[in-house]
DNA sequence: GTGATATATATTACATGTATCATATGACAC
DNA sequence: GTGTCATATGATACATGTAATATATATCAC
């Protein structure tokens, strides 16, 4: 259920069209839920048939109408159920990397090259993207209502990013470093 | 795909049921990958389908029949070609967790609960499970081929577990002291 | 003027994950 | 003798995620 949530919390900001959703998706949330466009406009279809948003169609010139969805009292209600609602904390991870770990004797060279690969990618983007969510949280804290007040939530998220970022950088090296010592006997 | 390539890979080591392949995914890769038995009953159809495994059925006395699988050359090429194919190293995640904190301040105290649920569970499943994992570890170590040379690549997941659960009892433990700063002021 | 990029929504098909139920038997506790 | 647990497989229905394609227009670079 976690998705429809997310765009309602989103919707709870400010109206918004399919499209506009799906950027907004990419910039805030997508550090722990993907969702490509096609699943939103499903989703956001579903979401009008059970009257949690409503819907207005928008002419505009020299570009494709759009429709523009807001939140119903509805919307409202499933929210903050679910917001109190004993969520899945502990959650089960479907994590393809540890999988290919796991049997990586199979192919000790591969699995040092893919181990190499996690490392440096996840040294590259910790940087720049910590820097790009702290000014995103900067530009959201003054255009959504009560964004001084969300913004705490907002960074508690990006700490866990970059935490878990740190954490996995730290066992990719381990691990390169046992494997290559075991190699090398 | 990684739910076929777990299964693939488990049958490397040993021709096994459905039911078992079920009970040993519990036991070796449920760290990093859910599955249900439903799922794997699926799945294991749908291979043997494609080739990649083989059932043979065993009448049992006092019990249901078994259906036996076992990897077959294709199945052996599919996962030998997969261990070399660029995997989502950087995977995507979908996080209950994080999308509820995300929008914390709808709910400030059930924000509050929750984390300290997420912290105490985490640190009550911390040790134990370590020690259940060892102990498998050394279970499989001596009863698969190859074990021995295997288990090194077990262990970096494991340590993936622990490093994991530390980082998010830490994480945890952070956020709850700014949450309740907050709402003492 | 051609191609790339951004705006905007929608459909199709398939893959994967979850939840619940149905079936059948043996062993064990109470 | 009843209920529960373990063994064993499967069907059904639904929810969710992925991939690819279609349509239509404006802007900008070259």
């Amino acid at each position: 259920m976690s998705l429809p949530l997310g765009l309602l919390g989103l919707l709870r900001y400010n109206t918004n069209t399919g499209y506009d959703l799906s950027k907004l998706f990419k910039e805030s949330l997508n550090s722990f839920w993907h969702a490509q466009h096609s699943q939103i406009h499903r989703e956001l279809t579903r979401m009008e048939e059970k009257g949690w948003v409503s819907s207005q169609n928008v002419i505009q010139e020299g570009r494709p109408n759009k429709r523009v969805y807001s939140i119903t009292d509805k919307g409202n209600e499933v929210f903050n159920e679910w917001m109190n609602e004993p969520a899945d904390l502990l959650c089960n991870r479907h994590n393809p990397l540890l999988m290919s770990v796991f049997f990586g004797a199979a192919s000790p060279q591969e699995t040092l090259r893919r181990l190499k690969i996690v490392r440096d990618e996840w040294t590259a983007i910790l940087e720049p993207n910590t820097q790009k969510h702290r000014t995103l949280i900067n530009k959201y804290k003054s255009s959504v209502p009560n964004g001084e007040n969300e913004s705490m939530y907002w960074q508690m998220v990006l700490d866990y990013g970059v935490a878990d970022a740190k954490m996995i950088i730290k066992w990719a090296q381990d691990c390169i470093d046992k494997l290559e010592k075991e190699l090398n006997k």
